[in-house]
DNA sequence: CCTTATTGTGGTAGCGCTAACATCCATGCT
DNA sequence: AGCATGGATGTTAGCGCTACCACAATAAGG
């Protein structure tokens, strides 16, 4: 019987023990490192299952000298992004036994600031949209070859880490549900030209137009700024037309609420008279009514892989940066319906 | 000079040495420990600041043999709370040493898997609204003597540990604003039933309404459950009035947004023909055009705070419960205006 | 004045894990 | 056979802190 309190839990000694192997060997099963034949792994890992091993993070930190933490950044603190990019960050943070803090920069950053902290304070930097769009914070990771992780980003790949789903695939997705559903003539309401996703939706959509053998009419294609305000111009803009739009593809969920009320405004009830589509499923797309039909980005499933990546990123290599896509998928609600027959 | 890889940083050791005690009264100083005179406790918090010593959380968990884990509980992962609770309960909890872990629930919970984990898994237990209002895991709660907190409850202070704003107050303010503003006819939209809050923030209303030398009108008051739907309907109704309200006080962000949509849908403008104000400063009330004047609620801090609760309260003990009202502040925004000459 | 609390302080032994080095044992080579 | 070579494993020594006990010094009690 010991003599200190001891937690009764399993130590890794527990499992070097039953395994018949020194706790080294066990550790290096634990950690994945080369040296171990396959045989004495397969037992170790055996014996771990069997007894339900858990690791102590807080002795693995003290052993090694190191607790790492990564840092994400953020700018407003009632973003509708926020929740769930810190909820799979969180979860990836604890399950890598790093520490996950959260720092508040605004858009137009303080980039000296950023840059004293950079290597001082954390370990690691996950960069979300729409701090991951500007150029001022690429550059400052780039300089100091900083391991990073940058959300959804818009600038070319390889340059950086990046973690993001394929815009260009999910809007042609979307554009071709809508076709499916017999809509023909589709106004489509642009992002902001300042961030490449906007480029890439409405390449996708322009392409499954096309694909499904459809004219495209630039007059169906306006510019929007990705608010709820732009949208909703936008939206009406196309209700002007004289031959109006049966759906309307926003290329955000909050110019899709916009939209909404642009048809409200109109007399139009959705989905009855115009179906309406939007992209990010942000909370605001299952607020309104209707529910807004809407593309899923797995936004802490992306935090998550991101914080991986930070963490595995060796500082001070620029090579072998990683893109990674993630799959998106469309959730349908109640702002789509076949059109009326003319 | 050390063999292994020693972390450059202050330990306690440093310290001790340099206050001329050992480790261990440098340690009881740290951990505010009752033995120590205070000429000694001075002396030592004095080389903590020349030094600027930090413990070592890994050092700290592993000699003592326990990792505080605090448990958020969530419904949505999309919720627009959830950012800023998770930001202000991370934060706490990283001060405080300890682990935050979060955790789904659906409102209509599984009580028996949520005891079976109370004790095994976690510390502590933060639980905001819409759970908080659940008398199930209050009961839960009780049963344990379990350190929870609870966000905005419902339920009679006393019996539990809260956290909140004093929502009858920020109610009363809210239409007192109006009043000062010049409106006369306010229509209030009434939060579901279920939750107290709607109770306390019709009570302050009608309090403002009375102060104000106004005549209760009960037509004034409509019914809604804080969905957007339903404000929309309720603003509808009110609209209908023949004497019309200027201004529309809903009990939700949620809500002012569809009575937002309900006044489009009217050929209404606002703020110009129509005042509206909301309530809980969620993100759809800055997204929405035009951006709706609401009333703030620190949802950060009231996690931060409870946080600290959950882990000050000692398990077992059901006494010196603690109800903590944070201060709420009104956020001018652009949806309202004094009302025109009749 | 000597016993018995009480208070302040120090010494020691780990908490559970891993870095660094030491060993052992098959290989392959001259 | 004799000896480098290198892969698989074990041994040792802490990481920075606190639980536990020991002990001295003072205060209180008879």
């Amino acid at each position: 019987m010991a003599r200190r309190k001891s937690t009764n839990k399993v130590t890794l000694a527990d499992v070097a023990k039953r395994a018949g192997v020194s706790s080294m060997t066990a550790s290096r099963v634990i950690n994945r490192e080369a040296r171990v034949s396959a045989e004495t792994r397969q037992r170790v890992e055996q014996v771990i299952q069997d007894l339900n091993y858990e690791p102590n993070i807080a002795a693995q930190n003290l052993a090694g000298g190191k607790i790492r933490r990564i840092c994400l950044l953020y700018d407003n603190p009632s973003s509708a992004y926020l929740g769930e990019l810190l909820l799979g960050a969180l979860e990836a943070a604890s399950e890598a036994g790093a520490h996950l803090i959260v720092e508040r920069t605004s858009p137009d950053l303080n980039a000296e600031e950023l840059e004293q902290r950079l290597s001082r304070d954390w370990d690691g930097l996950i960069v979300p949209p729409p701090m991951s769009d500007i150029a001022g914070i690429r550059k400052l990771v780039a300089k100091h070859r900083f391991p990073a992780a940058f959300i959804s980003s818009a600038t070319l790949p390889g340059r950086a880490n990046e973690v993001r789903i394929d815009d260009r695939a999910a809007a042609f997705e979307m554009t071709q549900y809508l076709t499916s559903k017999g809509h023909k003539r589709i106004g489509f309401i642009k992002g902001n030209p300042n961030q490449t996703v906007s480029e890439e939706r409405l390449i996708g959509h322009q392409e499954a137009i096309r694909s499904a053998g459809l004219a495209p009419d630039s007059e169906l294609v306006v510019q929007g700024d990705f608010t709820y305000r732009s949208g909703e111009a936008a939206a009406a803009e196309l209700l002007r037309l004289t031959s109006k739009p049966t759906a309307i593809f926003a290329s955000n969920d909050d110019m899709a609420a916009g939209a909404l009320a642009a048809a409200a405004r109109c007399g139009l009830s959705v989905p009855t008279d115009l179906s309406i589509v939007g992209f990010d499923n942000s909370p605001i797309a299952s607020t309104v009514w209707p529910k807004l039909t809407t593309m899923e980005q797995p936004l802490a499933k992306l935090a998550a892989r991101s914080v991986a990546i930070a963490l595995n990123t060796e500082p001070g290599r620029d090579e072998d940066f990683e893109t990674l896509i993630l799959k998106h998928r469309i959730i349908e609600r109640d702002s789509v319906q076949s059109p009326a027959e003319k």
